[in-house]
RNA sequence: GGCGAAGUAGCUCAGCCGGUUAGAGCACGCGCUUCAUAAGCGCGGUGUCGUCGGUUCAAGUCCGACCUUCGCCA
């Protein structure tokens, strides 16, 4: 097969909020493509970059009193901390707000304005008189002109279904001031699609790049719609591309005074991504974007389908770029069958989640439940927990478990013996794991993947090595059964190293040879040494999953005050970031026992990746040993001799690397924002906190 | 309202171009095993394949109508 060069992107997410359980269904996806399609050996490289245009940033720079920049720059560092937390290897993440993008879209304007598709048109909005800006629809709410329900917003009413324009409301209000919203016109840019037509008749017939689904939609809704007078089809609309100041984004080089709308610059953000990749890497621009010897592949939810779909393939063609080759959409995320909600608990932050849980087990089940086809994904937890214990740790990782032990300090066998054909047919079922891969039909290669599991299972019961450990003289037998039994449960690995890469690195520790290409799978390995074994993958445990939902449940009452908080330097983000927890009465505090404590000795646990383990003294004899997640923010030194609050009468809990005895006291989202809590000076050891 | 999708065991789903007694995993029950993270193996029951009608020698699989659910409507 030639080689192939394939360029993968995820949508940009939106800087004006943290990322949570939906928007990875869509990165944790495209993550596992992109790295499926390396360990295939194909030139694979993935980008992606934080949205960071449009009024929203705007309005939220204002309310928190700081630039727009500050903002971004925040949420960019907070995404890319989640996202490297969830494994997803980007190759280059960007930013929309920057100069190759400005570049670009500069770029890609002049060649619209060039092609003679763009023309000017006033436009009658909403403006805020008080704010003095214009009023995108959420930022309006009035009475439904159609039912008279109170309270709808400026596109649709949630009681009737009806649409209708922001200006078609009575008694408007403007969400950001209270005001009462005048009507006002500016001139717009707009570029015009329906002369695009023909081509995006045939862009959209073309099989290979939407769902079946999707092009029935784009046809049905849009390219073959009958005209509302029955005659011939409906034009396409001619698509506003500006936006009148203020806005926060890139001003429009021959339109001073207008910018370019949000949705016009974001998708540039893939271009402008490659080519700050390209300026990293040594590579040329031109071989990735200008070129059909490259393979650009989309992956996006179905909320932004006709962006991806209609607009963009013809802002490409128009400024000479090239199209792609697929647009790989996804639905929702639901999460125990309904919409993920604050008040049950169910809107869980990426952050979140890692603080309860192992990102693997996400990656594993989302894998074991998307499609190919344009499907919600529910995230039962129930099921999670089962499917992530019974799958990976009883069948996967049980099978090294199970026969590891026994070659500890061995070595693999140097032939590979009679196995009854397993390792062959299930190296065979690679070539059809890989098409369900391609195909992003990951559910299929995970059942796939699991069959093989049980196969291998059923061979250690059959073989019994723990019979042969205890028969003299027949060593030679036991060594041949783990050989088989590792060699399947390395195959295992391979095909399933996309989507669990740390499972694949500490396996191929254990075995002595890293896991780097597919076609491993096909090869046994012989000879190498066998580690000790270690626990590879901890079972769910569902109190950790109820943690997760009780920590993401908002009480109603928090949850409705929208009120604008006045004059503060204090942002509303790190309170939304981790929303209050549930009431609970003074007896449940005093349950918990905070007492102030010092520390007397602190060490860096050279085998974990988070983990300090601190003594500390409650005051005379007193000492408790812990581990504490503050590795990448504080040096053991520094805490040595400091007072702080810990909880002391929790629960011990058995880890890896010994028993915590406590927990001490610390705020903030986590890897080097840590802040551990002090008191003020004169407290003692030992003192209780009420 | 328009368009679209889905409806198969308690749950999650697989069933390609119609073809023998409709499958898997989980859950459940019984048994075996005890190497393994109470993991593993074997056996077992359950389904009017949304409803009705049609095409066909033969339909979960094609066609039509209807019901239910969900989504989308720049």
């Amino acid at each position: 097969m030639p080689e192939r060069r394939i360029l993968v992107t995820s949508a940009l997410p939106y800087a004006n909020g943290h990322i949570h359980l939906g928007h990875l269904v869509e990165y944790l996806m495209t993550d596992i493509w992109a790295r499926f399609q390396r360990l295939a050996g194909h030139r694979t490289v993935y980008v992606c970059a934080d949205d960071t245009h449009g009024t929203a940033i705007m309005i939220r720079a204002q309310q928190e009193g700081r630039s727009e920049e500050e903002v971004i720059a925040e949420m960019s560092a907070a995404h890319q901390r989640d996202f490297a937390d969830f494994q997803i290897a980007f190759d280059h993440y960007g930013s929309t707000h920057s100069e190759s993008n400005r570049r670009l879209a500069h770029e890609i304007w002049a060649a619209h304005r060039a092609s003679g598709l763009v023309f000017e048109q006033s436009v009658e909005q909403l403006f805020d008189p008080e704010r003095g800006v214009f009023l995108a629809d959420r930022f309006v709410r009035g009475t439904c002109p159609h039912c008279g329900a109170e309270g709808q917003a400026g596109d649709n009413c949630s009681s009737c279904g009806r649409t209708y324009a922001p200006t078609d409301l009575k008694d408007p209000i403007s969400t950001l001031s209270g005001a009462t919203p005048v009507v006002r016109s500016a001139q717009h840019l707009f570029v015009d699609l329906e002369r695009q037509r023909p081509f995006l008749a045939d862009w959209v017939a073309d099989g290979e790049r939407l769902q079946p689904e999707i092009a029935n939609y784009l046809r049905g809704y849009f390219l073959e719609k009958p005209a509302q007078s029955g005659e011939g089809l409906e034009p396409l609309r001619p698509w506003d591309v500006s936006r009148p100041a203020p806005y926060f984004g890139f001003e429009i080089p021959d339109s001073p005074g207008n910018y370019f709308y949000v949705w016009f610059d974001a998708p540039i953000g893939y271009i402008a991504a490659t080519a700050d990749w390209c300026a990293k890497a040594g590579e040329t621009f031109a071989d990735w974007w200008r070129t059909d010897s490259v393979e650009i592949h989309h992956f996006i939810g179905k909320d932004i389908t006709y962006f991806h779909t209609l607009f963009w393939p013809a802002m490409l063609k128009t400024a000479g770029f090239t199209l792609p080759r697929r647009v790989q959409i996804h639905g929702f995320l639901t999460v125990n069958g309904e919409k993920m909600s604050k008040r049950t608990g169910t809107f869980v932050l990426a952050r979140t989640y890692l603080d309860h849980l192992d990102p693997a087990y996400l990656r594993y089940y989302y894998a074991s439940k998307l499609g190919p086809r344009v499907e919600d994904l529910d995230l039962n937890l129930d099921e999670f927990a089962d499917r992530v214990n019974s799958h990976l740790v009883g069948k996967v990782v049980n099978l090294a478990s199970r026969s590891a032990r026994f070659l500890e300090g061995a070595t693999l066998g140097m032939a590979y013996p009679d196995d009854e054909g397993l390792f062959a047919a299930a190296a065979e079922k690679g070539a059809e794991i890989a098409r369900a891969y391609e195909s992003c039909d990951l559910a299929r290669a995970m059942r796939e993947v699991m069959a093989l599991a049980d196969r291998a299972n059923e061979y250690v019961d059959r073989k019994q090595p723990w019979q042969l450990k205890k028969q003299p003289g027949r060593d030679a037998e036991l060594m041949d059964v783990c050989t088989v039994a590792l060699n399947l449960f390395r195959q295992l690995v391979v095909y399933l190293a996309p989507v669990l890469p740390k499972l694949a690195a500490d396996a191929a520790a254990l075995l002595g040879e890293p896991i780097t290409d597919w076609a491993q799978a096909s090869q046994p390995l012989l000879g190498t040494p066998v580690g000790k074994f270690h626990h590879l993958m901890q079972r769910v445990d569902p109190k950790q999953v109820a943690a997760m939902i009780s920590a993401s449940t908002v009480d109603s009452d928090a949850a409705t005050t929208p009120e604008v908080s006045k004059a503060t330097d204090d942002g509303p983000e790190t309170l939304a970031a981790e929303p209050l927890a549930p009431e609970c009465t003074i007896d449940d505090f005093t349950k918990v026992d905070l007492r102030i404590a010092r520390v007397v000795a602190a060490e860096d646990v050279k085998e974990a990746q988070k983990l300090l383990k601190l003594t500390v003294s409650l005051g005379g004899e007193t000492r408790r040993t812990l581990f504490a997640g503050i590795k990448a923010a504080y040096r053991p030194e520094d805490l040595v001799g400091r007072l702080v609050v810990v909880v002391a009468n929790l629960a011990p809990r058995k880890m890896k690397f010994g028993t915590s005895e406590g927990m001490i006291c610390a705020a903030g989202p986590g890897g080097t924002e840590l802040f551990v809590l002090s008191p003020d000076p004169g407290a003692k050891p030992g003192q209780r906190i009420h």
